[in-house]
DNA sequence: GTCTATAATTCGATAGAC
DNA sequence: GTCTATCGAATTATAGAC
């Protein structure tokens, strides 16, 4: 059985209240009396409520980044690669959807240089992806459409999945979210 | 030509402020350098930070169940109706596009019971859209697919088109971004 | 309408005993 | 590691003179 420190209750609770409240609005407060103890006690376990953004945002940022790469060094096509992307990106929101939630949301309220780093990265990964599309397009595998509009549109149809895995209700499965998504992507709602 | 007022430019001004640095993030004193008049004078304006919010939002949402029932209560298709809703929804959001930016970011800062209500007017809201996909596909003129899943991926697709319109950048043209996107939506990316 | 001054509250963080 | 107590700073909002 997993155990369950003070310490991991104390990182999982603080991100979930971070999601529900936002970032700023939660107070050190909040968090002490959601697990039940003494504000001071939280700076047993992190340095600042600063600190405790950034450790949540890096941390699933590196991830996203690095599972793009790894799917960029391979020899699939612009059109694989694509579906790759949605594949992972589905499966890391699904296991982790309250970070993606914060990664969304609460990016703004990182300090400098904080800030910046994160945002440098994040054009980084759009470009990246930017990129891919535009291979395809150029290949002939996507049809003729304005490249940074295909892109945003194309985040944007990953970007909301997170709802789907916080919440209470039951949780869809991942699998057939991914079709469900794909299919959305490469051939819209028409016929 | 056009008057610019004090009190105009005071809620112009505090409009943009909020949407760069979140509504949580930005002082009355922000508010007041900004306007080089003391943090005294906005009360002047406005009865309270929150009013503010609630203004902006409940400003901007009222256009958008206007626009949505005027299309509803047509005579056209489900597929015609979608491609309205494109359309105004794009006007829209080049016409506003800080209130907008507000009404997918902010309206989490909202208090109880302006909450309450802004939230159940949101469901109507994606609930009569997801009425018209629903009809689209029992009638044939969208494939078969997930209604739910359809639903995210449509309003997400429109969800991001603010940042065209704040931002410095030279912005593009409503009616060519509502052509890239009406084609994604109907016909997605592949060929 | 604009200012100075400040009330009233809230918040992040620390000190120090146990 | 947990507590009590509290500091110091920041914030919304008001009072009242001009």
């Amino acid at each position: 059985m997993k155990q369950t420190t003070k310490k991991e209750k104390f990182f999982e609770e603080s991100l979930k209240l971070i999601h529900e409240k936002g970032f700023k609005a939660v107070t050190m407060r909040d968090i002490a009396q959601r697990l039940d103890f003494e504000p001071a006690n939280i700076y047993n376990y992190i340095d600042s409520k600063q600190a405790l953004l950034e450790l949540y945002l890096f941390d699933i940022s590196y991830e996203f980044h690095d599972s793009l790469n790894n799917i960029l060094k391979s020899s699939y096509s612009p059109e694989e690669k694509l579906k790759l992307i949605i594949s992972t990106h589905i499966q890391l929101t699904a296991k982790k959807p309250y970070k993606m939630a914060l990664l969304v949301n609460e990016w703004r309220n990182l300090k400098e240089p904080k800030l910046t780093e994160f945002t440098e990265g994040k054009k980084v990964y759009e470009n990246k992806i930017r990129d891919v599309i535009a291979k395809g397009i150029e290949e002939g595998q996507f049809r003729s459409m304005d490249i940074e509009i295909a892109t945003y549109s194309f985040l944007s149809s990953l970007r909301w999945i997170y709802d789907k895995y916080t919440g209470s209700e039951s949780k869809i499965n991942p699998f057939e979210l991914e079709k469900q998504i794909s299919d959305f992507i490469f051939t819209g709602m028409g016929k």
